[in-house]
RNA sequence: GGCCCGGUAGUUCAGUUGGUUAGAACGCUAGCCUGUCACGCUAGAGGUCGUGGGUUCGAGCCCCAUCCGGGUCGCCA
């Protein structure tokens, strides 16, 4: 039976703020059992609490009938301490906070007796993904947890004071809005009232931040909760949550310089750490020929080369047809690696080219006298040496060689730089290396459905200098968007938005919707600017994501309180779920049909 | 949807060419212990080897199916 708190019992300052001036005085604290220790007529408790830990003792001076309550604590029970902060007995304890006392305790309650916990509430225990998390409410007592949520909350503190200093507005949008078939799928949310009808939950605040800024808001910010029904990955679950914001009579620049504001602000204040503004900038061009991807990890070099010149007259059928079929042949040279890139790794590599769409790999390897090159024998006097020397390879490198078309080279080494930087272990742990990529292709051919899709999406405004090829050269049109990269990961998404109505049913039209579709689809939005829509842009940053990289987290799932696993479901409450009773979707006129697999 | 990895005690794992009673550590229970702090010592309990089927004299181990978890590609305007 639990006791219960009375008037007496005020909390007096939380576990791991006790601290040695406070020797003398008489206080109580509350928290967990991290641990007992018996010794026999000796009996310690470590007392947790969000802020740390708290050691009571109990000895000869103490009531009997207080000691035989703490003799019956195990762990994770939950009470209430009452005694007098005094300076440790025996040895300081140098790895905690409180080490060098103690609290005498008179009296204490058990608030509520836990039962054997089936995970222990420790750091260094390692458990599987699937048991934390059907207790993820012991899961989250973890410290390394609660810094972490600890640390999420204070990013979005500070987002929110210093969007409210330079003058942003934080509005709701609805959480309940129109399905859209562009983009991901939506997750979609039943009218009971219109039977058959549905709403969407929304995967971002994106057209109603534009409207805002229509209405005249000037500066608009929201820590916005986002919905996308798509697969996960450990840097994506299907509800995220975003800093959002928008911004009226802005330039690409200004926008990016405020978002630049914050992340120098939020570094220096959660971690301490300088962030080096204006951070570099880098074409999307430029990222995919440098690193076959659109968010480069720049800790580390390994760079793509070129190497199509060099071999064009080489009589080696692979390289030959990539280059007739108007590809490349590019290379990442991987310096003093060659005794971790054994022939066995390079075949791993190989497989794992093969599985993202690469025919193969070709490489050279050299760790004896000689190279060792995949196709040597397809090479005339001088060419190994003009290759090599093409990239300055030296002994102990290994030079990993793909060619087909651009859209397969670019990617395929792309992935096997990262993969590679991680088995070198050359990826500098405590960097932080921000960047932009910009100019983004506006148009990305989509080869099931044949025809244009918008890359960023569709309210994105095009480069001046672009327009022309809009109906002649869709594929050359580049879009006045900006990403910014950290580490590798995509931290924020933004772009000026298309404000003239004329020009944006030209895009609409462009991605093959027509008339009817425009209007019935967007029609709202359209007639907006037709009103006076001043020039506006924005960005949404992924809070997520930023908190696992200021973390030092490899997975979302450290920084979300209650996180979806891959199949979307969560392990915990186990949701989704078919709702109880029949009645509840006739109510909403709805049938579930079985499927035949 | 594809590919790769995993599922054995409460937890994390080991388990040899298929061979008697499936092990360890931590946790748990009980006893002893006055300065511990990952306390120590002694004893003990604890297993549908994810599930179903098959091969075999015999399956944790081999085969098939299936469920669950992780990573990744597709997907994520």
């Amino acid at each position: 039976m639990s006791e219960f708190l009375t008037k007496e019992d005020r909390r007096t300052c939380y576990c791991a703020e006790v601290s040695e001036d406070m020797i003398g005085k008489n206080i109580c604290v509350m928290g967990w059992v991290q641990r007992r220790r018996d010794l026999g007529s000796l009996v310690f408790i470590d007392l947790r609490d969000r802020t740390g830990i708290v050691q009571l003792a109990f000895g000869d001076t103490t009531d009997p009938e207080v000691f035989e309550k703490a003799l019956s604590c195990r762990a994770e029970y939950v009470i209430c301490a009452h005694g007098i902060v005094v300076k440790r007995g025996g040895a300081v304890n140098t790895n905690l906070k409180t080490g060098a006392i103690e609290i005498d305790v008179k009296s204490m309650k058990i608030l509520s007796a836990a039962q054997t916990p089936p995970i222990e509430v420790n750091d260094n225990r390692k458990v599987k993904d699937e048991t934390a998390l059907k207790y993820r409410y012991l899961d989250l007592r973890r410290p390394e947890l609660q810094r972490n949520i600890k640390m999420r909350h204070e990013i979005a503190k500070i987002a929110r004071e210093y969007y409210y200093e330079n003058g942003f507005y934080e509005i709701e949008t609805p959480m309940m809005i129109k399905p859209t078939p562009e983009g991901a799928r939506d997750y979609l949310v039943p009218s009971r009232i219109h039977k058959g009808h549905f709403y969407a939950l929304p995967q971002s605040p994106q057209i109603y931040k534009q409207l805002l800024m229509v209405a005249g808001f000037d500066r608009y910010i929201q820590i916005a909760r986002c919905f996308r029904d798509e697969d996960l990955r450990a840097d994506r679950q299907p509800e995220f949550t975003q800093i959002d914001l928008e911004m009226s009579f802005a330039t690409q620049e200004d926008i990016m310089e405020m978002n630049e504001g914050f992340i120098k602000r939020v570094f220096k204040e959660v971690l301490g750490v300088e962030v080096e503004t204006p951070m570099q900038k880098l074409t999307y061009a430029e990222s995919m020929s440098r690193y076959g991807t659109d968010k480069p990890d720049t800790r580390y070099g390994l760079e793509i080369r070129d190497l199509t010149d060099v071999v064009k007259n080489v009589d080696f059928i692979v390289f030959k047809s990539a280059i007739e079929n108007g590809g490349s042949v590019r290379c990442i040279l991987a310096e003093n690696s060659a005794d971790v890139l054994t022939r066995k790794e390079i075949d791993k590599l190989t497989e794992h080219a093969k599985g993202i769409g690469a025919k193969g790999l070709a490489y050279i390897r050299w760790t004896e006298d000689m190279p060792n090159c995949s196709f040597a024998k397809f090479l005339k006097e001088g060419e190994l040496d003009a290759i090599m020397s093409a990239v300055s390879m030296k002994k102990g490198d290994v030079m990993l060689i793909c060619a087909d078309k651009d859209k397969v080279t670019l990617p395929t080494l792309g992935a096997l730089r990262q993969i590679v930087a991680k088995k070198l272990d050359i990826i500098p742990k405590d960097k932080f290396n921000f960047l932009w990529i910009t100019e983004f292709p506006f148009f990305e051919w989509n080869d099931e459905t044949n025809h244009w899709d918008a890359m960023h999406h569709p309210f994105t405004m095009p480069l001046e200098e672009c327009l022309p090829y809009l109906e002649t050269d869709p594929g050359k049109v580049r879009a006045k968007c900006y990403d910014m990269v950290l580490n590798g990961t995509e931290l924020l998404s933004g772009s000026i938005r298309i404000t003239d109505w004329q020009l944006q049913e030209k895009m609409f039209a462009a991605l093959g919707l027509t008339q009817e579709e425009i209007d019935r689809k967007f029609g709202f939005l359209v007639d907006a600017y037709k009103y006076g829509g001043p020039p506006h842009g924005g960005s949404g940053m992924g809070l997520d994501r930023l908190a696992m990289v200021m973390c030092g987290a490899d997975s979302l799932r450290d920084v979300v309180a209650f996180p979806k696993v891959q199949n979307a479901s969560e392990l915990m409450s186990g949701c989704p779920a078919l709702p109880d009773g029949e009645q509840v979707l006739k109510d909403l006129g709805i049938a579930v049909i079985e499927t035949e697999e």
